[in-house]
DNA sequence: CTCATTATCAACCATATGGTTGAGTATACC
DNA sequence: GGTATACTCAACCATATGGTTGATAATGAG
């Protein structure tokens, strides 16, 4: 468990940058060459590429070596890891507000 | 939609530091001070205030002066924000795994 | 009033990050 | 074979980021 979130704050680092996180949109919706990454970004493939490795590190896609090219995935496990987050901490939060309407409730019964 | 995105990366970027997810940990449980921030981190009271800004900024937490102190409270609308992506692309993601399946099987079929 | 507490700000520093260019490798095509 | 395509790598550059120190301001406590 804190092993996961030792890997938590590279996945979201992965995802606090705007190219990224259009990569990612275009990932979902199929496999994609580095070059297919590339084409709407007005971007070197050079960086393209480095963009995917970050993703790749952090674990967001896998990139595999088909002739020349490089198509890249999505890969579950780091998403679903931030999706766990992100959900434990909203509902978190909303308990607490929750809590609070309930001891404002309370307060004003006095 | 689009201006959602905009502010979505700043937000994955603010959550992109171990410090700062445990910040929002923290704060999950109930209001804090800077003080109270910093208490557990070994860090300059002036970088615990960095961070908190960069939280703030991102839209994640509210910093309330009260006495000498700063009140931080976590703020809903960003955490849901990005609760809201990583649903939708977890969701789509694994849709486009059901599909895959579904054509393995019918080609399993031929 | 005086002094400690709480916090912010500005300046600074080292390193990380996002991007480029240029070279190099491997595959595909003619 | 030769040439174009698809990428990757290393070096480099500018800027962002995470942190520090030192000064300052404002509030709280004696």
């Amino acid at each position: 468990m804190v092993d996961n979130e030792r890997q938590l704050d590279s996945v979201f680092r992965a995802l606090g940058d705007p190219t990224r996180l259009r990569m990612i949109e275009q990932l979902a919706r199929s496999d994609q060459t580095v070059s297919d990454l590339a084409a709407p970004l007005d971007m070197t493939l050079a960086g393209v590429s480095k963009h995917v490795g970050v993703l790749e590190q952090a674990g967001l896609l896998t990139r595999e070596k088909r002739g020349r090219e490089s198509v890249c995935a999505l890969k579950p496990d780091a998403l679903l890891a931030a999706r766990d987050w992100v959900e434990r901490y909203s509902v978190f939060w909303s308990q607490r507000l929750d809590a609070l309407d309930q001891a404002l409730k309370e307060d004003g019964d006095d």
